[in-house]
DNA sequence: CTGTTAGCGCATTCAC
DNA sequence: GTGAATGCGCTAACAG
C-alpha cells in the first residue's frame, strides 16, 4: 500500500480516539463514551466530541475495538458458489440486511465440498466472525464443533431442521419434492425419471430426491421402476442425463430435475432431438430461476425464496445475538409454478401409440 | 452468542498464544515466529509449537494481530449487486484467488448508486480493509479521497483506464460497443436501434453506447437517426423498449442491447409480437451469460470474462501489496459470441418489401 | 537462535 | 458525570 502518492504528498497520520479526545478538550473515555452512545455523558461534552470526530473525519480502529469488546459484529457465510444465482442472491439479502445493523459479511465458497467447508470456517473463526450463515443441514462434525467451541452461532439455510445449528432457515426440501411428484401424479403421469444434483454431502439434493420417491412410493409406484441419474449443476448435465432417461424402456413421461439448470439441459436435449415437451415427456425444475421463463416451452418448477433466505438467516442472526432466543427456525413456503414444460400423460400417450 | 450449550457443556477457554507456548513448553515470541513462518527458528521447537498449536486446535485472533502488524488481511468488494451474475461471478473468482493468500474479501452492495457505493466504502475503511475492488472507473469523488486518505489501495473492474485508481482490470468497453457496431454494418445493416442500461453514474454502460454510436458515425450514420433507449438490466425492460423500437418508422432492423438480460427480453417480445428475429429485426447482447445459449434463437452477444476479472482484480491487488508497482492495468479480452439471432440484413428487406 | 519487554487503539473498570 | 489506569492477544524491537 503505497502511503505516498505521486504528488508527494504525505498520507496524513490516521485519526485515532486521542486526536479526537484532544481537539474535543477531554478524555479518550469520554470521547468512547460518546461514540459508543452510552448514555451518561453531559450534553456539551458529547456536542464537542461528535463535532470533533466529524471534523478529523474520525474512523474508529475496528481491530482494536474487537479485541477490547471481544465483539467484531462480522459474520461469516460460505456456500457452494457465487455461480449459482441461488446462492448469490441469498448472500445479497443478507448482506443487505445485516447492513442495516452495522454487521460486515466475509464470504467464502465451499465448491459443495465439506472439507473445504471447514476450512473456510475455521479462517472464519480467526477472523472473528459472530456467526456462520452455512447451506444445509449436513457438515463436518468438525466444522460445527470448531464452531461451537469459538462460541460462533450457526446458521443454517435451505432446511427447516435445526440439527446441530441455532438457527435453521428455509423450506422442506422433501416436501417440495414429494410436492412434485403429486403435481406429476395428478397428471397422470405413471412413468417417472429424475435428475437429482450430486447427493453425497449436499442434504438439499438428497431431501428432493427422497421426497419425490417416498411420494411415489405412497402412490404405488417402486423405487425401481424410477431411474434417477446424479450429476453436478450444469446445463450440459442436463443434457446428457436427459439423453440417457430417454434411451431408457420403457421411457419416463416425466422427469423430475433437482434444478433448473439441469432441466434447462434436459429440455435443450428434447428439442435438439425432437422429443416434444410436454408433449412426449414432461420435465419439472427446481429454483424458478430466470432461464425457467426464458426457456421454451417455459419451465415448470418449485420457487425458492433465495433473497428472502438471506434476509431471514439476517434476522435470525440478530435475533440470537439478541440474548433471549437461543434456538430459532423460520420456515419459508416454496410453490410449485406450473408453466408449460408440464402437461396430462394422456397426450404423451396418444402420442406413443400410434407407433 | 450463547456459551453454555443445552447440555451445560461450559465453553473451554478460547485458546491463545500464550496456551500453544506454555504446551511447546518456549515463550510466546517464539511461537509467533514459529507461526508466521519466521525463518530464524530451531527445527525442534518449530516442531514443538506447532504440534502444540495443531493439538490444542489455536486459531489466530486476527484483530490483535491486526492491531499490532497494522495488516489486516482484509479486502473490500463493492459491486452494484450480486443478483447480476456477471457481478457475482467476479466475486467468486477474487475471493477464490485471495483467500490463497490469506486475505478474506467483505461484501457490499451498492444497487448501482455512487451514494451508497460511498457509504459502503467508508464502512470498509472503518473495518480496516487494505484493499477495495470497485466495478466501473466512476465514482464520487468523496469516495477515492476518503480511500485514499485511509491508505487503501482502489481496484477498478470492467475498465481499462485507470482513472484515480490504483490498478484497472477490465476491457475497453467503448471498443467493444463498436465492435458490434462494425459487425452489424457488415451484415448490411443500417438502421440501428439500442437498448442501453442507464447510463447515469454507470460509466460501463455509457461507453457500451457510446463505442457503439460512435463506430455507426464513422460509417456515416447519424447519431440522431438511431434511437436510444435506457432502462435497468431486467427482463421485462428489454422487452418494453423492444415494444418501443418496433414501433418507430423506419423500424431498426438491428438492436444492440447493452445486456444479455435487456436481449433476452428483446427476443422474448418479438417471439410474442410475431416479428422474426433475425428474420426482421436482428438482436445483440452482452456478457454471454448462460442465457444466452437458451433462448431460441440463441443470442449473438459480447463474452465477457467475469471470473478471470475477479482472478486478475486479485493478482492486481496482491501485486500492489507486494510493493514495487505503484499502478496497474489489466486489460482482458472480449469477443462477439456469433449465434443465430443475428443475420444479414437482405433478409430482413426482402421480408419488408412485400409490404 | 530464543526470551523479555513494550505497546498497537480502544473500552472499561475503578476512583474522584 | 468524568478521568486515569488497565489490558484484550499479538508482533516486533531489543537483549541475551
Amino acid at each position: 500500500m503505497s502511503r505516498v502518492r505521486t504528488n508527494g504528498t504525505v498520507e496524513p497520520r490516521v485519526v485515532k480516539l486521542k486526536d479526537v479526545a484532544l481537539r474535543a478538550g477531554c478524555s479518550v473515555a469520554t470521547a468512547s463514551r460518546v461514540l459508543n452512545g452510552h448514555p451518561t455523558v453531559g450534553a456539551m461534552e458529547k456536542e464537542r466530541v461528535l463535532a470533533a470526530a466529524d471534523q478529523l473525519g474520525y474512523v474508529p480502529n475496528n481491530s482494536a475495538r474487537a479485541l477490547r469488546s471481544q465483539s467484531t459484529s462480522l459474520v461469516g457465510v460460505v456456500i457452494p458458489t457465487l455461480d449459482h444465482a441461488i446462492y448469490a442472491k441469498m448472500v445479497g439479502g443478507l448482506q443487505e440486511r445485516l447492513a442495516q445493523s452495522g454487521k460486515a459479511v466475509i464470504i467464502s465458497t465451499s465448491d459443495y465440498d465439506l472439507d473445504r467447508e471447514r476450512m473456510q470456517a475455521r479462517l472464519l473463526v480467526g477472523r472473528g466472525v459472530e456467526s456462520v450463515v452455512l447451506v444445509g443441514i449436513e457438515h463436518h462434525p468438525e466444522t460445527l464443533d470448531a464452531l461451537r467451541r469459538a462460541g460462533v452461532s450457526q446458521i443454517f439455510t435451505y432446511t427447516n431442521e435445526l440439527g446441530d445449528g441455532d438457527a435453521a432457515v428455509g423450506f422442506d426440501n422433501r416436501l417440495a419434492g414429494a410436492s412434485v411428484a403429486r403435481f406429476l401424479l395428478d397428471q397422470g403421469h405413471i412413468r417417472f425419471g429424475m435428475v437429482a444434483g450430486v447427493t453425497r454431502g449436499n442434504d438439499r439434493a438428497t431431501q428432493r430426491r427422497d421426497g419425490f420417491l417416498a411420494a411415489l412410493d405412497e402412490a404405488g409406484i417402486a423405487r425401481r421402476d424410477i431411474v434417477v441419474i446424479e450429476a453436478p449443476y450444469r446445463i450440459e448435465n442436463g443434457r446428457a442425463a436427459m439423453q440417457s432417461l430417454m434411451q431408457t424402456h420403457p421411457r419416463p413421461t416425466a422427469v423430475f430435475c433437482g434444478s433448473d439448470i439441469l432441466a434447462v439441459g434436459a429440455i435443450k436435449y428434447c428439442d435438439g432431438a425432437g422429443i416434444a415437451v410436454p408433449g412426449e415427456v414432461s420435465v419439472v425444475g427446481f429454483d424458478n430461476l430466470e432461464v425457467a421463463e426464458l426457456v421454451t416451452p417455459e419451465l415448470t418448477t418449485v420457487d425458492v425464496p433465495a433473497r428472502e433466505m438471506g434476509e431471514a438467516a439476517a434476522v435470525a442472526l440478530l435475533r440470537l445475538g439478541g440474548g433471549k432466543e437461543t434456538f430459532i427456525v423460520t420456515e419459508l413456503p416454496t410453490r410449485l409454478i406450473v408453466r408449460g414444460s408440464t402437461g396430462p400423460v394422456a397426450i404423451a400417450s396418444a402420442r406413443l401409440r400410434p407407433a
